[in-house]
DNA sequence: GTCTATACATAGATAGAC
DNA sequence: GTCTATCTATGTATAGAC
């Protein structure tokens, strides 16, 4: 599998997300009508990720987000009940999105060596297709109150068991070593966030997203592999 | 070499570093007395990396840095023109320390081998003793103003360079295997910035910094080393 | 050198017209 | 459903007393 395959097997369109929100927080937004609220939360949802690729959910001000969207601020307020809410509701589902299409690309495969090799390049494919949002919820996770918090600490320890189980697997199987999995695991998940957190330095590199999944399997594979 | 020698080794005071300040923004600081100055200086930087632990520099007003530091909101823009003016002196001044440190320590030997241990050791370490000050300078490089980030940008490929140049010297020496070398010279980084980045996950797990360093040394080793 | 008081700007949120 | 007008809170920065 390449990058452009997975785009279209992974087809993550907009107005599913703003599907799922809806479902989801259907107490805070006042406005009836579907369509319109799918219309605006996309539109709500773009310029949001838009403006904090380049500055920070904080000194975004409503009257930005009012500017960008194209809804005033009046109507925006009528999509969540205060700023906090909104990053609350993209993180949350964020999260959503990245387990969902991690565990079913997983689930195709049963060997755990191809399934270490599929849970890497998806969940660098997946960061690719969707890296505005990726980078969001990396950076403003840390702007939650303490309550909201616990559960983007969970979500990164969940990501990380996914990996842990796999490892663990190949190494009762008798294909992987026997290393210090829950290390290698957080180290691995390390590299992969890189490639969303640093995208300017690859850009500027021409480092290519299947170049760079090939290369993390690779020094993967000769940390894990006998022989 | 381990975590409690290396802080003995690098005693990075923090007079030094107000020291180091104050010479380098003379033009801004409007207090005369230099003993006055190293003073103050350290209550700002330890208040203003002390709450910006718990939140981002945006989010930190100056009343909340006037509160923490025992300093009057009108004396502390006798320090710095402005706030922005605040943040670009920290990250500048934690990129300096960042860099001497690891230089000199490299220089200490001459192997490549040996080099690269020294290299990530230092690193971990570095990052160990001062991490609020680490976790702070990555988390805010992206809020600075333009100009000001082509120079966080210059750091970072700065200290990658380091690793680069170590790896290419064992190749040309026929230590280390051919591989790629900047792609993994950057993955490198990523997993030293995974220490202070999630100081929470291993503080939690109990991973000591030691055994971190450690590690990252073995799996560099497994990836570069011949036989 | 440091404080208090305050000017001035900009933020989030709401009410009521359309 | 959406907009405009506006209230209120909070922020940065400065001026002048001590």
């Amino acid at each position: 599998m390449v990058y452009n395959e997975f785009k279209k097997i992974v087809n993550i369109s907009k107005e599913d997300i703003s599907g799922q929100i809806l479902e989801q927080n259907r107490a805070s937004i006042k406005v009836k009508k579907e369509k319109k609220v799918i219309e605006n939360l996309i539109k709500i949802i773009d310029a949001t990720l838009d403006i904090c690729s380049k500055k920070s959910f904080q000194s975004m001000s409503i009257r930005d987000l009012s500017a960008a969207s194209g809804l005033s601020r009046g109507a925006l307020y009528s999509y969540f009940t205060n700023k906090e809410e909104l990053l609350i509701l993209l993180l949350t589902q964020g999260r959503q999105i990245v387990y969902q299409v991690l565990t079913e690309q997983i689930s195709t495969v049963t060997s755990p060596h191809e399934k270490l090799k599929i849970a890497i390049k998806s969940h660098i494919y997946l960061s690719e297709a969707m890296d505005t949002w990726f980078y969001f919820n990396y950076i403003e996770a840390r702007n939650l109150p303490k309550n909201e918090q616990k559960n983007a600490i969970e979500s990164e320890l969940e990501t990380e068991k996914i990996f842990i189980d796999i490892i663990e697997e190949g190494i009762a199987e008798g294909v992987f070593k026997d290393e210090n999995v829950v290390l290698l695991s957080s180290t691995l998940k390390a590299i992969l966030q890189d490639w969303y957190l640093k995208r300017w330095k690859y850009r500027s590199r021409k480092t290519s997203v299947d170049e760079y999944a090939d290369f993390v399997i690779k020094i993967m594979e000769s940390i894990l592999l006998i022989g």
